[in-house]
DNA sequence: GTCTATAAAGTGATAGAC
DNA sequence: GTCTATCACTTTATAGAC
């Protein structure tokens, strides 16, 4: 096997790892399972990484910083504004059902570092994450002429709520009709902190 | 030690094990752990089950039929209907907040189940509970006068749905002035899917 | 029915040859 | 740096005395 630099063999294991848990979950995802994945020996494992505390850590660090955003990225601020939190909420939904394990995999990442000694501040993070791509987002909205009535970081959290529980619950039970049903009734719900761009788009929904 | 009932072995193993879900989370419980909190010996628990993945199995059952309901039970329908709403979900939210191991128990074992070969229809029927329970709260409402302008059943999903997502964002960062901000405009919105008693204290509860 | 003792398999981690 | 072999330990589950 070539040789490998120390960064490139643990981004190796964390993303063989990521597989394995998308598999088998966190607890699936032993020592040796992630290196039969990775296709490394056992040992490479412990010369890459002291422990496989220390590995988990570093995957989970690893998937605050990449995995986080680009999730509501194709939102188009063109329109009626209720239509736009709508498709978006759909768009968000969308990757959700393309790939289910991997909303899975944050939530039991979340659940580990919450059981885990030293990761806890790691699900806050993870989530001071997910409220600061929003709040991003909304801030996009802004400079497309849209004004909110709540302040931006508020509204985010409101939505990661929704999303979050859109999420599991369809996890659990599949319904998509009835996930679509809440999606309306929360696009209907914010679109009312929303005012509408003054010379753009004309009609409000009665 | 006193003999006992086949079936309150079984359930006193089963609490047993609840206890330490709560305490060391879903991959704590070993046999040896549960049996330690329950004060019997190893083969006592084979002698009940004749695996840990049947007790499990069992354990998983037991929390969906008896620990579902009552979280919401201490709603009264009497004034403003948002405000009604908006207390309903404080009551959940405080217990949450009294008791946070015991929501993380339900998230861990739906995920297990989840992960878990013929458990899966456990995760959905879980979730069956939660909207069936709020659903009966909805109906509760109806009799004391409350109408709604959509089905019940697509409410109470939407209401599981913002409990789910607060419940999980708190348990992250404990931001529990965000999560009132939450609840508030929750109530708002949802208080927008009702229409008041027609003759009666339609305000005023002070 | 309940116990102790132990089997059988899996776990994270390490030693030492190359 | 990478490997095989192995250690020390934990896990579920069972055997067999009482």
């Amino acid at each position: 096997m070539a040789r490998m630099s120390s960064v490139d063999r643990r981004l190796e294991l964390v993303q063989a790892a990521l597989r394995v848990i998308a598999a088998h979950g966190v607890a699936g995802a032993t020592t040796r399972a992630i290196v039969g994945e990775a296709k490394m020996s056992l040992a490479s494992f412990h010369y890459a990484f002291t422990s496989r505390d220390e590995m988990m850590r570093e995957l989970i660090a690893h998937v605050i910083e990449n995995e986080t955003s680009a999730v509501f990225s194709t939102i188009v601020f063109d329109g009626d504004i209720r239509d736009v939190l709508r498709s978006g909420l759909q768009g968000y939904f969308d990757n959700v059902m393309a790939d289910p394990g991997h909303e899975q995999v944050m939530f039991e990442l979340m659940q580990y570092a919450l059981r885990t000694p030293g990761l806890r501040d790691l699900a806050r993070e993870q989530y001071a994450r997910y409220h600061a791509a929003v709040t991003g987002i909304l801030e996009a909205a802004e400079k497309a002429g849209i004004e909110w009535m709540l302040p931006l970081p508020e509204i985010a959290r409101t939505i990661v709520t929704i999303t979050d529980g859109l999420t599991l619950a369809w996890l659990a039970d599949r319904d998509t009709e009835a996930s679509a049903r809440v999606m309306d009734f929360a696009a209907d719900s914010l679109s009312r902190l929303a005012i509408p761009a003054p010379a753009r788009t004309k009609e409000h929904v009665s």
